[in-house]
Formats: structure tokens, sequence, C-alpha cells
DNA sequence: CGAATTAAGACAGCTTCATTGACTTAATGG
DNA sequence: CCATTAAGTCAATGAAGCTGTCTTAATTCG
């Protein structure tokens, strides 16, 4: 492990190292000390991620349960309210599902009429997905109720912390996560070809 | 919806609305423009939300894999690594799984002698949790295999982006996730109750 | 002391959401 | 025409959560 990764200066002790359980430190010089530094702050990342993320997710059960509907269906609302018009395998490869695990949620939201189905104008194998009325509405509810959170957070935040926040989420996806988190947002040239019925 | 409730002057265009699907901004004035332009903000940081979450957590199934083991076993580990001597309690309070999900998983767990249960000295009734010798092992190889992840993504953001990133995520958790965030980290001044066997 | 509470564990059954593998149908395109 | 692709389907399986009920042992409190 090298000992120069990291050369920020602010923000990285915040508060004490929490002097409880794990390696104690100050057993072998600043060196060390600062390693625990690091990885404290590491593991803390790590904290953050699981609670705030299930924290967020969990914010929309309630409206949810009023549907009978599970996260894996507030998933498939979301990304289909977010690029209307998308193929399946497209709805695939964002969620990274297999085609088994899709079709049951997709056959519930377009039985309930939150989803709707319709052939590719260009690729007439395609069935191109987009929401309802009614769809649109529940996935409005589901986002206003999460919109709040966020809301907070990034008012409590500030809006250089909002900046810091989206490069470091970005810098944790996959590469290839990343590419397909830009809808026409140029930067690679490639991207949008392919992308039939806007 | 109060049209200034974000002051943020930083990092908040960083892209055009992406134009494709939508409500079409520029129909009603600048007003509508700015709420369109902060929905968007919400729904893409849902989107950094869900990407980055399961790319983080996918990066350590390999290992997992490895010992047949899943990622309710990993958060374990993870949990009982940071709090050595965590009571079953308190595990349940910090996962908010039910009794019977996190018995399955410590049973496992204790059976492959990567978890240790020992009765609390002060009240016996409890079986303070620890990580074993090889639990130890484990719980670093995932920890290394995430930590490369997040230590790219945090030299790449820089220092001011780390502590904006870790503000936001506290902002979106429960505001009891994030007492018990704290391990004694003061704060609050009822933090450290009844936190027995150190 | 004795009763109520608490910590942990266990039994039985269920739900959600993911997996694999094999196969079909229809449309596309060289 | 034939290979490939998009989508859908059947069947079985696994991971990880849930409920409700119950027991045992230890603690706490009146």
């Amino acid at each position: 492990m090298d000992a120069r990764l990291m050369e920020q200066k602010a923000g990285v002790r915040e508060r004490g190292p929490a002097g409880g359980p794990g390696p104690t430190p100050g057993e072998g010089g600043a060196g060390t000390a600062l390693l625990f530094l690091r990885e404290e702050q590491m593991r803390l990342a790590q904290d953050l991620f699981f609670f705030a993320y299930r924290d967020l997710a969990a914010s929309a059960d309630a409206i949810l349960l009023e549907f009978g509907l599970g996260r894996a269906h507030h998933r498939a609302l979301h990304f289909i309210g977010r690029r209307s018009g998308i193929a399946v395998s497209e709805l695939l490869a964002l969620l990274r599902i297999t085609k088994q695990s899709l079709a049951r949620v997709l056959a519930e939201l377009v039985a309930r009429g939150l989803v709707l189905q319709v052939p590719g104008p260009r690729d007439r194998r395609q069935r191109l997905l987009s929401l309802t009325e009614e769809g649109r509405a529940l996935e409005r509810r589901l986002f206003e109720r999460q919109r709040e959170r966020m809301v907070a957070a990034y008012r409590e935040a500030g809006g250089a912390a909002v900046d810091g926040f989206r490069r470091v989420m970005r810098g944790v996806m996959d590469e290839q996560t990343r590419d397909l988190l830009e809808p026409r947002g140029a930067r690679s040239p490639a991207a949008d070809r392919g992308r039939a019925a806007g």
C-alpha cells in the first residue's frame, strides 16, 4: 500500500478516529496513524453508502405498499419514465438483471396499465416502453417522496457539496455504467448510436 | 412548490437538460426552466444512487462467490468488524432486518468460523459478536476490493468533493440512522448510553 | 423474593426478486 | 435463404427478506 494515494487536505479529519474498536493508532509513528485515518475514512464511506441508499430507497416503500408493488417495480418505473420509449434490451442493460427478472416486473406493470408497450417504428421486433398517464402519476408520487429528502440534503450541504457528491458517485461506478448514465450527453462520440424512436 | 429552495450556483448546469424525453423547458418562462433544471438534478441524483451503490456492492461479489457467501453476509461481516463486541440486538438495529433474517446469516458465519460469539460480561444474556482471525482476513479482502474504487473516486474528485459527498450522504439518511452512525462521536449527549462491553 | 421484561434463538411458512438453461416466435439483414 | 437479434416463455432454483409464535435464560424492578 503506497503511502500517498490521497493528497486531500480539507475535510479529512472532520472527527477523530473514534477511539473504540479496531487497531489502535499511534503504535508505529505518524505514517501508521495516517494510514489508519485513511482506512477509517474508507470504512466510513462504506457506512454512508449503505445507510443513505437504504434510507432513500425505503422512503418510497409506503407508496409502493399502497399499490402492492415492490422496489423492482419502482426501479423499472423510474428508468422508463426517465427514458420514455426505451427498448426492453436497453432497460435490461441499465438494470443489469436478467430477462426473466424484468419480464415478471414488466408484465405486472403493463397489466395494471402503468406501462405501455408499442412496437418500434423502425425495428418492429422491439417493444418500446413508456409510462401511461397513471404510471406517470405513480412515478411522480414516488419521486416527490425521495425528492424531499434529496432537496433537504442538497440545501443543507450547499452547492459545492452537491458538485462533490456527484463527482464521487460517478467515480465509484463502473466505467461502463458511466457511459450509460449520459442519455445524450456527448463526451463519447459513439454514445447516441442506434437509439431509435426518440 | 416555492421557487428558491436551492441557491446553488456552482455545478448546477454541468450539462444541458438533455433535450430528449420529458417535459420540454422554455414553455412557461424562466421560472419553469429553473424548475425543470432542479427536477432533472434530483432525478440524476436518483440515478447516481442506484448505479454507484450497485456497482460498489457488486465489486465484492467475486470474492463472496469464492466462499459461497452472499451480500447479506458481507454486510454482517462489515459491521461486526467495525464494531467488534457488538450485541446481536445492536447489529439488528444497524441493519434494520428481522431477527430471523439475521439468524440465518449469523449461523452460517459462526459455523464457518468467521464470527465468534461470547457471552456479555455484564449482561450474560447477550452474545457479543466479533470476527475471528479468518473472518478478519475475509473482511479485509472484501474491504480492499471496495477500497480501490473509493480511493480512486476520492482522488479524482478531490478533497473538497469528498467533504461534500459526506455531507450529502448524511443528509439523505434518516435522522435516526445519523445517530447510529457515530460510534462514540459525541454531538448528541445521549449517544453513548447503554453501550455495555466496549 | 417473585413477576415482568429483555436478549437471544428456534420453528414453520411465506414473499420478493434475483438466478440458470432451454426453447419459441417474429423480424431484420447480409 | 439463413444467421442473427429482440422479445417472450417455461421450469426450477436460490438469496434474502418477512410474519407469527414460542422457549430459555438472565436481568430488573416493585
